[in-house]
DNA sequence: CATGAATGAGCTTTCATTCAT
DNA sequence: GATGAATGAAAGCTCATTCAT
């Protein structure tokens, strides 16, 4: 007798309808009229399932950070090796299948933008950032330690890669024919192995530095 | 009667105005208005010296373009070795006085963001880049050639570099006490000193590679 | 699978909800979504049982109008005595149980705004109003005639002691501790029973005037 | 060489304009169209000269006190008998030539019914209100004073006064033909003159009653 | 050169009403 | 009867740009 609601498939809807327009746009020029067109809807029935055009999003940033997140849980359970996780990890973000989601990198760059200057998605990206900050620091203790080596530099150099990644993504969604074609994710692979040879070993009768 | 033309210091003082403005609000939300207001001028005054709003955006990538260049020529002066060279530039882009410097951070982490979208600004701030690019990679051949090291890999190399300091301004600018204070000038000149000894060595008898 | 209607109810419901929400919100502001809540209903049911909003405004009316009509002849039937019946009749309508009912007397303002910009609703309340001026108007003419005086000035009389009666709600809703507590019932009272002591004494031998 | 700046008044036409359209339309209805229409100026202009549409409302009020405030000042400095005073200020707030006001009196009930929802402007709403009872109650208590009666309901009665004239605007404009003519001048003078005799007199060798 | 008012298009948001289920 | 999604026409407000003075 009653309608069915269909709310989540909407607002899922209309948060990829963000995420196409903002990747070409930014969010300031994602209008709500060209976000109901790119999702087929009537202007109106935005803000039926959003309260508010920053409401998409935050919706639309917690949707990149659960489609990464599962996308790591799955590469990153085939395989055992620290040092090929690491690889898979980087090869994942910035290998050459990024091809086919220029629009999610782009999107991500916007997002980076607006954080800047908007509390409430400064504090989200934050938490995004944080997590796969802790993640990057995760797998990179775990290679030090197979290699006996001190693991009390990881964070910082997954900051550093973290880094390396931010802004490949950014010069790539600004730039084009500037930058040489592929080289964050070499560069990227070479850095971690480089720094984990050079750092240092951890004291052989101690146990893990706390 | 003659009016001694300002219209120079007039458009460096707008232009200025909008580096404040749009570190704070981005480019969108920064209005002729606020503009004028920083700068202490009639708004009507703003579109007398600039046609338009994305005008003054071009005439400030210039300036910040300028003054990288003029600081980087002052740096580079007074070194002669290649090594300090390149940790000097590295210094002054990454190190601990871009603190104050905040606001000319953010300002061009916002830029970057615009030039995602808007085909001019993506055109000029591509030519900045790719400034930047031939500069890093001549301070990276410098480096290598010391060490009779191939320098075939140092335009990747210093793209990966320029990654990594872009990533390290979008990060400082949108995440509060997320990051390591002070990663990157540190990591960056531990990747550059790792890659360049890591670099093959160039053929004995051999030209200049083509 | 015969239904029982029970339109009616669901009406009334309806209608009492937005008693509430006028109340706090104005009738403009009244959104049928607002009604629908407050009153456990789906929104769209709303229309199923009001053509318009403006319907639903118009059985608010008269519903209060009813219970007004209700509530005298239950007080004005207990009291035989025309001084009483009147002192009965004001203290109903602005004694201290008002409290109690601030929210009918915010919304009874609120319509009264109403009718100043919209003709249908100005027709209703009209009705409501000469009803009222007939009701005080009869029980004036009762204690006039008590007392041997002539009648003919009970219309006037009792438009003023209406209009204070709006005045004192109006100032009740609109005003927060600026009017004396209570004030209203007392002076009304007080301005009645002058009032007709002062009225000149009927004719001897005339017959009631018209 | 610049522009004479005429903000002030373009405000006070739009003041004036709001009035207008407020006393046909109410508050809500009273669009920013509607209000650049009636004073012959475009629409984006308003929010140039004020910073929301709430804010015409309060210089509306602040305008309707100012001009109220100047009358009276006006009329009771020109005459001294404290009777005559209290009469004129009664006629002049409610007598016929209130027919060349009636938008005034319209525009002054929607706002009292805006008073009701809205915070703020039920704050400048009871400043007003508190303002004009004070008046009346020192009105009141010459007139008490004189006859050297106790002064000490005075404000109950001023209250009483103020009730009966805002529920005398409420009505003439919200109803057509119901309410006797004129009957709110008159009505409030005799009950005035009538509670003044009707005080009890000071007592006899107390000083003023404080 | 300088000023500040003026313009109008376009934005987000609200909402009465309709309608498929 | 009942539900909740859908629609589209305003609404208030912002703002780059223009222009009279």
């Amino acid at each position: 007798m009653a309608r069915t609601p269909n709310t989540e498939a909407r607002r899922a809807e209309i948060t990829r309808a963000l995420l196409t327009v903002i990747a070409q746009h930014g969010y300031e020029r994602a209008t709500i009229q060209s976000i109901a067109a790119q999702a087929g809807l009537a202007p109106g029935l935005i803000h039926y399932h959003f309260k508010s055009k920053q409401e998409i999003l935050v919706s639309l940033i917690e949707m990149m950070a659960g489609v990464a997140r599962a996308r790591y849980e799955r590469i990153l359970g085939d395989v055992a090796d620290p040092g090929l996780r690491l690889d898979a990890y980087l090869e994942a973000r910035l290998g050459t299948g990024k091809g086919a989601a220029a629009d999610v990198v782009a999107a991500w760059v916007m997002i980076g933008a607006e954080a800047v200057r908007q509390e409430e998605v400064r504090v989200i990206y934050g938490q995004v950032v944080s997590e796969e900050l802790a993640l990057l620091t995760a797998l990179l203790e775990d290679c030090l330690r197979e290699q006996q080596r001190d693991t009390r530099g990881a964070s910082t150099l997954a900051a550093a890669v973290l880094a390396m990644m931010e802004g490949a993504f950014q010069l790539s969604s600004a730039t084009s024919a500037v930058m040489p074609v592929g080289y964050a994710a070499a560069a990227a692979k070479g850095f971690v192995r480089m720094s984990v040879s050079a750092a240092p070993m951890a004291r052989q009768k101690g146990r893990k530095a706390k």
